[in-house]
DNA sequence: TAGTTCGTTCAACAGGCGTTGATTGAATGA
DNA sequence: TCATTCAATCAACGCCTGTTGAACGAACTA
């Protein structure tokens, strides 16, 4: 493994090319993606704009690179405990702003590529939640989960309802777990025959 | 009243501003606030751009009558019946696509002038909510139900996740109900002393 | 009918945008 | 040491945008 020295070529461009990308982020999670300006990222990165495209070929392509940076989140294990992941998960999105997340949730509604590209990353989520649970319509099941937090998300981070601000994320989560254990755990007793 | 005769001056102006108004409140939903062009919703509505502005004044201006036009969703009656009218609501909303209300909720998230006129509508519809909930906590309540419906409404006609697309509204419906219950009807017996 | 109103179009402006290509100068390697 | 590489800047282009003001012609009024 190599360790360059802190100040080589190859050292500050990787050092330069982080801080577009987190000016990058910032900014599409703030301003959401057609009011970005690539002259507004360079700036907030103390760098020229003719530099960002030079890096990231364009603007769309500077996105694709912010939001595939963008972490999923994972859920795993037996029904019972799935509920309390999620949960947790989403415990811990709602007390702090993740920042990356927001971006790509914000850019979805706005931008139609991607909307697809984190269309996959969302399937993918709802794939896990949909095999913890034990019922037929899971994936049915699943998608309602994920709208739910998504919900959630939505209210407390980019429309910053007054209420779920200044909530207790706990007193949110014990509010919402029979909710959610409705949908994930309980058996489907007051369907057709 | 006054009734003129069809083709009046007067009448041909309200239809065109009519027609206008229309295509922006399609193109507004369709393609979000920034990517809406003043000559597209003009080309749409078979009219110059200036005549847009002659009769709206600025994009903005235009804007705002659109997301004024939008239906503000009532819920009153007893706690019990609550319950079943946000979901009648949804299901309705589930099922057709109310593009006004979407173009609404599509804006909130990108344009931040709509986020704080469209908020004081949500206030009112979590405050009507919350009245027929009868529990200390029913504001919070209130916000998850109505961040739950937007995340629903969210999911399916803005994400245009499959499986909610393809689902059956009833179907949605009857998963939720236990869900909106917990949260709208069932009393507090879990919270600290 | 003559004059006015007003719905509507047209051409143009100013500003901001993404993007480009030439250019500079420091780090690099033979 | 000298030629090369490459991070970084700069000025400029072409395009598209919201917006404006003059102009035309049909509907109205007296």
């Amino acid at each position: 493994m190599t360790t360059p020295r802190p100040n080589s070529r190859a050292e500050q461009r990787r050092r330069t090319e982080a801080r577009i990308l987190d000016a990058a982020t910032r900014a599409f999670f703030a301003a959401g993606y057609e009011r970005t300006t690539i002259r507004a990222v360079a700036s907030a990165a103390g760098v020229d704009a003719g530099l960002v495209m030079h890096y990231f070929g364009s603007k769309q392509e500077l996105f694709r690179r912010v939001i595939d940076a963008a972490p999923v989140p994972e859920v795993s294990g037996a029904p019972g405990q799935a509920t309390e992941q999620i949960l947790a998960g989403l415990a811990s999105r709602l007390a702090s702003e993740p920042v990356a997340s927001l971006t790509v949730l914000r850019s979805m509604l706005t931008n139609p590529e991607a909307a697809s590209a984190a269309g996959a990353a969302t399937a993918r989520y709802q794939a896990q939640i949909a095999q913890a649970i034990p019922a037929d319509d899971a994936n049915l099941r699943a998608a309602i989960i994920s709208a739910i937090i998504l919900g959630l998300m939505v209210s407390r981070h980019l429309i910053k309802s007054d209420e779920l601000v200044s909530a207790d994320p706990v007193q949110v989560i014990r509010l919402l777990r029979p909710c959610v254990l409705s949908l994930a755990a309980r058996p489907d007793h007051s369907g057709p025959p």
